[in-house]
DNA sequence: AAATTACCTACCTATTTAGTAGGTAAATAT
DNA sequence: ATATTTACCTACTAAATAGGTAGGTAATTT
């Protein structure tokens, strides 16, 4: 077995809150978050330009730059960072996407990865990012 | 990302049915199942033994030997087993127990993977083995 | 004694994870 | 203009895991 979810996609949660409770109406540079959550800098910046790609936080160079968030922080969930981070999330290589199986047409199991995966991506999709800020949520 | 189940709890599901569906009171020759399910005897043959420790079947050595099911098919679920093949399944390294997080404490989405785990592991110890024959469920 | 079967140990290749190192491009401040 | 700050890009690396293969040993039956 392997983890579903790895450092990129909890560091990216943990970016993601972080602008949320320590972002102003300006851009926060990545030391910053950095120092506070203890990450690697350069991973972090590895982590990045896919949220930015994703349309989840923006962008600005030079002094006074950094990321900041593209909406209201209550607009965002889990699912979705998680995503943006790490690509689609599934349980199983059988739904992947980028691996065909040739026992897909009479597979019995796969009916179950199916649900388990739409299970998943139900939860992760139905919390809201700042369900984790201020409560033990 | 990676895969929560890899082909050794896929192929262990695979199996079992097997064993459900062809096994008669006798054992089953683990080379009869390879060949019916296509799936390589020596990497089969890695993983039997952790079924057999769980104590999911039994196996019996020379002529007329192999493996039969432990218990009556329609009392296995999904679940255990996954945990028999796989070992304990965790969509995140922060809840492996062979991994100490120093932010344990105070992490904030901690109960998030908390109760993922807890989704998955419920849907799949829910889920019988026997399911999965003779219907498209 | 021979055949059959499970089981054990070691090895292998490719991929992924979790980074590091070093430099380039853009924006701002002085 | 220059220096500084910041994002971002392209390698590279070490360790672990996935998904096997190869060969032999131990147990059981014919």
């Amino acid at each position: 077995m392997s983890y579903m979810v790895s450092t990129k996609g909890r560091y990216a949660l943990r970016v993601m809150l972080d602008l949320a409770e320590n972002g102003s109406d300006g851009y926060m540079p990545l030391k910053d978050v950095s120092n506070r959550q203890d990450i690697s800098l350069k991973y972090m910046e590895a982590i990045m330009p896919g949220l930015v790609k994703a349309g989840l936080v923006e962008a600005a160079h030079g002094k006074n730059g950094g990321y900041k968030l593209a909406r209201p922080a209550e607009t965002y969930t889990i699912g979705e960072v998680l995503r943006a981070a790490e690509g689609p999330i599934s349980s199983v290589a059988c739904l992947s996407g980028d691996f065909e199986c040739p026992r897909a047409d009479t597979c019995r199991t796969l009916p179950l990865w199916k649900k388990l995966n739409e299970m998943i991506d139900g939860y992760l999709s139905s919390l809201p990012l700042t369900d984790f800020i201020e409560n033990g949520n």
